[in-house]
DNA sequence: TTAAATATATAGGTTATCCTATATTTATGC
DNA sequence: GCATAAATATAGGATAACCTATATATTTAA
């Protein structure tokens, strides 16, 4: 499928990751986990961590280390910028579903 | 708006051009005009006119100059790439809008 | 205790998407 | 014709999003 794509449909990695945490908490590999189950392809270890590091410098999630694992979840400011960014999604976007089912 | 994003809200240019594209043939302002509408703010010049030469060189646009305007439409390829494009983006976030109005 | 498995981290490289700034082409108004 | 406006083109620079490969930490299994 992702090879048939001859158009770049790369992107909105980091608002996806927010939305999802808006939903539950969840690790690096639980969230790679989801984001592959919606987009056919699991991003690599070396794509989702430094999206977490760079979302936690933004102060937009935090993570708490339980053993193996970080648990990441939004903090105030990550609601909120994912509330912004939902709305300009839904805008820049919306028609794309509209078309769906017609 | 976007000035209050604080997560990276770019991409599927070219993927949006080949939507609005599927709907009616447009020229690059009109293009520009069309995604301005919808995101918020409407791309350059330095942004629109490569997208629409990477498009046109992987054969999935071509361009009909009338006058000062350059037409562009979607190629036969162009039109089963959008269909694959448009599957894997509301498989990839389709759930964000479902959300919407809950 | 040691090995294997799992999760996280980071270095280094490519590309699309964004920008600003400048140039060129084409049509229009004087 | 000549200037202006509008559309297109391109150079050059930044960054997020992708990758591969390698390393480290933590838990589990033998």
């Amino acid at each position: 499928m992702k090879g048939r794509m001859m158009c770049d449909m790369r992107g909105m990695l980091s608002f996806q990751i927010l939305f999802l945490l808006s939903k539950r908490h969840m690790h690096g590999e639980e969230l790679a986990t989801e984001i592959g189950k919606r987009r056919g392809d699991k991003p690599k270890a070396g794509t989702i961590y430094p999206a977490l590091k760079d979302l936690k410098s933004k102060k937009l999630i935090t993570g708490k280390r339980e053993g193996k694992l970080i648990v990441y979840s939004l903090t105030p400011s990550g609601r909120e910028t994912m509330k912004y960014a939902t709305d300009y999604f839904c805008r820049a976007f919306g028609d794309v579903f509209a078309l769906r089912g017609k």
